[in-house]
DNA sequence: ATTGCCTTTTACTAATCAGTAGCTTTTTTT
DNA sequence: AAAAAAAGCTACTGATTAGTAAAAGGCAAT
């Protein structure tokens, strides 16, 4: 017993310990990007020297690697307990939000967009590429119905809506609101959905 | 005579390397991101020496800057020189074409989204501002008369607007479309105009 | 050919940062 | 309480890169 519980006791504030720096490291992404952050930034805002830093995470490269798996995991957890009742356009509506208010809060670093470097490392990892596919593949097959539905338009093909899809979670113009327009987090939410479904023209027509 | 031709003829030569330093730059920029991107991949590139690559620009922070600004005078002239027949929304589509081919050649940085820390370089350029806010407020123009003949949205703000127009130019759907999608540089724009204006659901429920 | 000037380059400095060796402190075992 | 073990930290290494000082090279006028 004592020794079952002193080792679920360290494993546990190791753990506790390796979701801090984890955390820590996703505000940082989020904020400095791969290139600008420094494991010294993330070892001091963890309150921890960087080699403690090294006993959790082999390089920079395997942490970023990490923070971006969890976050596809988060994603995947997202989808996979929307409400059944939900239609298509509304799934994707709800887990476009739940990214960008994620972001919003300064949690949601996009590394895979900025550097070809960053992508790099990432498709170095099965890990993460098993994630990125499954999640890939489980929007694909909402999409496709939302088009049966008549909820997407169907002249454009899947994969362009999808990396469209995924381009605005981490849209620039979501900065520019928040820094040079002052709106407030709930109207850059309801102007990044207007836009990502409805475009800026969209029922100008009408 | 002599020394005028002389001097011309040097200041001529200064001037074509200056221009071969910034058509190196921008496609270093795009390709590797300010970052990654350092002043011996330039010079190399060029063909010339680090020191003599600092005679034309004082740092690399103000090469960049350099960058930008003679891609901002470009964007000015294109708008410029537009057939003054164009509806606005034509203008808009034009222009936002010009961008992304010129993106797909590989002559399109896109540095004031990428880190915070390029956008507060840009921010100190008194001469990058100023185009930038001409820019900004004659595109401003166009979309308040697009508004006003029914050909964008009146019920999103004219700024919400141009800051989507701008993220579209750097939108990462472009790399993979290219890169994953294997898709012509036709069809990209194609597509990337429709998301733009209409969305991804768009027109579906005609 | 030689002197003087201007340009270009080689070879350096200083600073930053990923990653580590080895000492110190705390904790655990007996 | 003493010995052993584990964990953490200070202080380093090596590599990279922005920026520069001083040598090398070219070109004009005489």
């Amino acid at each position: 017993m004592s020794i079952f519980s002193k080792l679920s006791f360290k494993d546990k504030t190791f753990k506790l310990r390796e979701q801090a720096v984890l955390d820590a490291t996703t505000t940082l992404l989020a904020s400095k990007g791969f290139d600008l952050m420094t494991m010294d930034d993330v070892a001091g805002e963890v309150g921890i020297s960087k080699p403690s830093l090294y006993k959790h995470f082999k390089s920079k490269e395997d942490l970023a690697t990490e923070v971006m798996i969890q976050l596809l995991d988060d994603a995947l957890t997202y989808l996979d307990g929307q409400e059944p009742t939900l239609t298509s356009r509304e799934r994707l509506e709800n887990l476009l939000e739940w990214a960008l208010r994620k972001r919003l809060e300064g949690g949601l670093p996009f590394l895979p967009s900025g550097s070809p470097h960053v992508r790099e490392i990432l498709t170095k990892s099965l890990r993460y590429l098993t994630r990125a596919y499954k999640l890939h593949k489980q929007l694909g097959q909402i999409v496709d119905s939302a088009k049966e539905a008549g909820e997407l338009r169907t002249d454009l093909p899947t994969d362009v809506i999808l990396f469209s899809y995924y381009s605005r979670t981490c849209d620039p113009a979501v900065d520019y609101m928040q820094l040079y327009g002052h709106y407030s987090a709930d109207a850059i939410v309801r102007h990044m959905l207007t836009i990502t479904f409805e475009g800026i023209a969209g029922s100008a027509r009408s």
